[in-house]
DNA sequence: CTGAAAGCGCTTACAG
DNA sequence: CTGAAAGCGCTTACAG
């Protein structure tokens, strides 16, 4: 089994590129030897360009994972073309596997995940891990962390903290999103949702913190729960709103919790001849299309899908070797980024 | 410098114990071979017994963090005795830098945590990294943040996610404790908190999560604010609580935000001649004390404190190395325990 | 999967 | 901090 990260760099070439000795390479290295701060830094700057400091992480990283078994709740694969998000986060999963030269395999069993029969997937394909991903049935999730195997969430929420879990930071992704928008002179922001799993209801807690934050009244931010994620719901719940109030009813800005939504969110708008970002400010949440997908284009919160996909597998590495299962479970979330694009405007440019 | 988790154990040392040929464990920890199942399982067990996993991702670590800087709102530091936790965390982050052969300083500067100061006092003594522990002021962690040391919150919230941050899962620690009070058949619980730091709010929310979780009114719930996080603080408010209702008003538990509010709703509780558990249950929520330090001992959740030093240690060594500055900044949260004990009783041993 | 053997990459001790 | 050198620990290729 190759590991791909490794082509023999070694402290010789560092030493050559930071032009020091090879045994003050070993020395910063290590700290085995006081060296000044300009030449430690000089040395880890290059190591970490020439990448020998991944290099060194990872030999020092147990195969401890040779087998990761992938269970995706059906409606989530990649060959429901709607879901992008789920495709490229898979699609990240499997490609930092590959580079750590860890097999996939996929489940495939009922529509409805099932824990006894994922566990003995895994086992009958030899898989110490599980990633379980974009689900989080509590008595599913229970059942799998009474097993032996290494299990990790990705994309979901354990309350109950028994399996560790790898998830962006939904609740700071959506204040950011909506700061953003308030610092833009908004203060009547729609919060465009659906009742989705926990995790897309964290991005509704992070809505309100941002107005909490400026002492701002909750009653100028609202929320609007569309019944799914596709665009088209997203049509159906702004169609019945701008009729029931008879317009945008002082709203500026829309902030959707997922850009399909915000897809959908900008079509309605523009069918009922308001313009983007004129008239109203559409800002989506996930960041995977590519920005020019739309017209205006959406500014939007990114998700760091390599980082979680990297993260993922770490976590469960790490599980399955130096901390063993003694140790408290961890909820990693990592944190997203603000895209700014069209769609997303000052309300003080806006016509009134 | 010397790491103290180097006790000369080898390869050799694995196959001896595990009964295998040196080439077999070789094989086994780089993946480098097939090796059967149950060679692998026992082969990577005996290694982590023996401390060599440790000692191998130990060498793996590249030490980029030789100086620590420790930053700390004076209020919290240890000196002031009330503070049992800031104290044992403290104890606790400096044990895992002894461990790891880093030198720890401690930040000492005006009663208010200044941004500058701290910057420049860790240049000062030319430490890699700063942590910031128990603090949330949004300037101080942008000012921090925008700076080119590696820093890490450490029982803290950033908003922002700007830095990185290692803490308790509070919400779900405070879930924990919230719905082992509605398995034991409470149903009107009081949640004695204070206006503290945005984590103490996130148990209030984990309160809140479990009552909704089982569908059950969240009127039934009730949040009671101390002025602080004190003992007194605990007496005066039920005392105000007690007389306004006229009795317990039907709760028939306290879950406390800390354990040092616990403690004062247990001797204010007592003193008006309420029995522990049988006429009202107290959970807290630290579990640092021992036990036995109440009577009757007290109920609680228990907070991972050697697993938030390590993790915190751990997260700021792989900022400074392999991650780099560009990645995005990740929050850990790591899993409560609930230790029960005799304040935490049924609903239904209790004489109504 | 074993066991002996060659070899590689890094560490370490030391004189300058 | 350098540079040559010794040595250690692990990896690797191979016959059994």
């Amino acid at each position: 089994m190759d590991r791909r990260l490794d082509r023999k760099v070694g402290i010789k070439d560092v030493s050559r590129e930071a032009g020091v000795a090879l045994s003050t390479v070993s020395h910063v290295l290590n700290g085995t030897a006081p060296i000044s701060q300009e030449v430690r830094v000089r040395v880890l700057e290059v190591a970490r360009r020439l990448g020998y400091l991944a290099k060194r992480q990872q030999k020092g990283v147990i195969a401890s994972l040779t087998t990761l078994y992938l269970a995706v709740p059906p409606g989530n694969l990649p060959h429901n073309d709607i879901n992008l998000v789920s495709w490229t986060l898979l699609t990240a999963l499997s490609r930092e596997c590959e580079r750590r030269g860890i097999r996939v395999v996929a489940h495939t069993g009922a529509p409805e995940l099932n824990a006894a029969e994922i566990i003995s997937g895994a086992r009958a394909v030899g898989a110490e891990g599980i990633a379980l991903v974009f689900d989080d049935n509590p008595a599913l999730l229970r059942a799998l962390a009474a097993s032996d195997l290494g299990v990790v969430l990705l994309n979901g929420e354990d309350p109950t903290m028994n399996i560790d879990t790898v998830a962006p930071a939904n609740r700071y992704g959506a204040r950011l999103a909506t700061e953003w928008l308030l610092s833009q002179g908004h203060r009547r922001i729609l919060h465009l949702t659906w009742r989705g799993r926990s995790t897309i209801m964290r991005r509704v807690d992070g809505f309100h913190d941002a107005y909490a934050e400026r002492d701002l009244p909750q009653d100028m931010a609202e929320v609007l729960y569309a019944k799914g994620y596709e665009p088209a719901h997203a049509r159906d719940a702004l169609k019945t709103f701008i009729a029931e109030r008879g317009g945008l009813d002082g709203f500026t800005a829309v902030f959707c919790a997922a850009d399909n939504l915000a897809i959908g969110a900008l079509s309605e708008l523009q069918a009922q001849g308001f313009h983007i970002p004129k008239d109203i400010a559409v800002v989506g949440f996930d960041g995977v299309a590519p920005g020019d997908l739309t017209v205006p284009s959406l500014t939007t919160v990114r998700v760091p899908l390599e980082a979680l996909a990297s993260n993922t597998v770490q976590v469960l590495e790490r599980r399955l070797s130096v901390s063993g299962f003694g140790n408290p479970a961890c909820r990693v979330e990592l944190g997203c980024q603000l895209v700014e694009r069209e769609s997303g405007g000052s309300v003080f440019a806006q016509r009134q």
